[in-house]
DNA sequence: CGAGCGATTGAAAAGACTCAACCACCGTGG
DNA sequence: CCACGGTGGTTGAGTCTTTTCAATCGCTCG
């Protein structure tokens, strides 16, 4: 369970708002946002929710990033979308009366606040910008994964690890890639082993290089060019 | 474009109204919706709409099948989604903003109802009941993708193949699966010689019978056995 | 210092795809 | 009525990608 917040955070100066579903908050909007919501920090590798489980309330990223993801049959991880700051994890399955269909999980110490679920619904029953930019943004992740699957099914490996880059270096913006070869591999759809050897073939095609764990892109264009988009 | 309606049906009587969204409609609404629909006959193989164009209403599937797909870059299909009598397609682009990102063809003759986008939204926005559902719909789809997302990922053909033949039994109701070989494959997410080496398997392991393009399932829980599911 | 995890490499096997050819059926036009 | 062309379905053979299994290495943590 996640500690004590080391550092409490009120919505009014919180930074990742301003691109959240919140950011069209006014004043009043917010202050009710804050009374509302708690501040937990949590340590990498801890669980916001679980698959199966009964969701009770929506996770608003302050700093870190959280891993989602599905299991597969023998239990394998499959990512399905990386959350950094800013983003609201867990709001879909506030409408579809079912339990959690993915797990969530940090990557890294991140400091996230909690909405119970009905906090949530009155806040989306009336406050129709934030409705309508959720309406949109379920929308539009439909779309995502429309596009995602279309990859998976037939792009080949070496393509989707150089789309999945790029995706990913959006969502770490100026920082470098920083993902177990694991997590990486799980994200791409591929074996570990499979991902560390086209790893090596982009490192000597000069389209990345390494730190240790870290992946600095060197030719986004190139990438683009072997991922065939 | 599509031909006139040869058979005109009243949102009234509309036997799939039951099945969708419009379900718990009053008789007041009903009949607002019937005078806002406009009705018409589609040829097999006519396009609702395409990728990239703009949205301008939303599809209302009184009777026939229709596919959604999208292309990925050598322009081959992925089918991501086939709809029945009932389903309301072509929502999402309702929410996003944004021009289709997905196809939507028939693939036997249908009636479809049109309603336009902003009498849609008129009825999203005055609508609780719509309201909910449709975001529940929302939900529960982006829930699906993330399996479909992971079954693409971490199955083999095989494995889809036979996931996939119980899926679409679930669309065709009472009747036998009938898609091209190619549709089949573009669903599956593989090479048409490949599935039907795959479909021959299948015969040979009496999980299936086929009666020239129509697949009957011989045996549902072999498949779920075979789907690893 | 030893255990253990994450990263890496090698070799072999399996799965799937591509290409090429052929068949079967159907509707058309001569 | 029949030859023709086209589409969709099927089969075979060869190739390539990707996976699997096994082993090694480096590093951190107790």
């Amino acid at each position: 369970m996640p500690e004590k917040s080391h550092r409490h955070v009120t919505c009014e100066n919180c930074l990742s708002r301003q691109n959240s579903l919140f950011k069209s908050f006014c004043d009043e909007d917010v202050e009710g946002l804050d009374s509302k919501k708690s501040c937990s920090y949590y340590k990498k590798n801890q669980p916001l929710f679980l698959e199966g489980s009964t969701p009770r309330g929506v996770f608003c990223l302050n700093s870190g990033k959280v891993k989602i993801f599905a299991r597969g049959e023998e239990g394998k991880e499959q990512i399905i979308h990386l959350s950094a700051g800013g983003e609201i994890v867990g709001f879909r399955a506030m409408f579809s009366g079912e339990p959690y269909k993915v797990s969530a999980t940090t990557l890294e110490e991140c400091n996230i606040c909690f909405i119970s679920k009905s906090d949530f619904l009155d806040m989306v029953d009336t406050n129709v910008t934030l409705r309508n930019g959720i309406m949109k943004e379920l929308s539009t992740e439909l779309a995502d994964r429309a596009t995602f699957i279309t990859n998976m099914a037939q792009k080949s490996v070496r393509e989707r690890l150089a789309f999945s880059l790029i995706l990913l270096q959006d969502v770490y913006k100026d920082e470098m890639i920083n993902l177990t070869r694991e997590d990486l591999a799980n994200f791409v759809g591929t074996a570990t082993e499979t991902l560390i050897r086209l790893l090596k073939d982009f490192k000597e095609e000069k389209l990345i290089q390494t730190h240790a764990r870290k992946i600095e892109i060197l030719s986004k264009e190139g990438l683009l060019k072997v991922s065939g988009a």
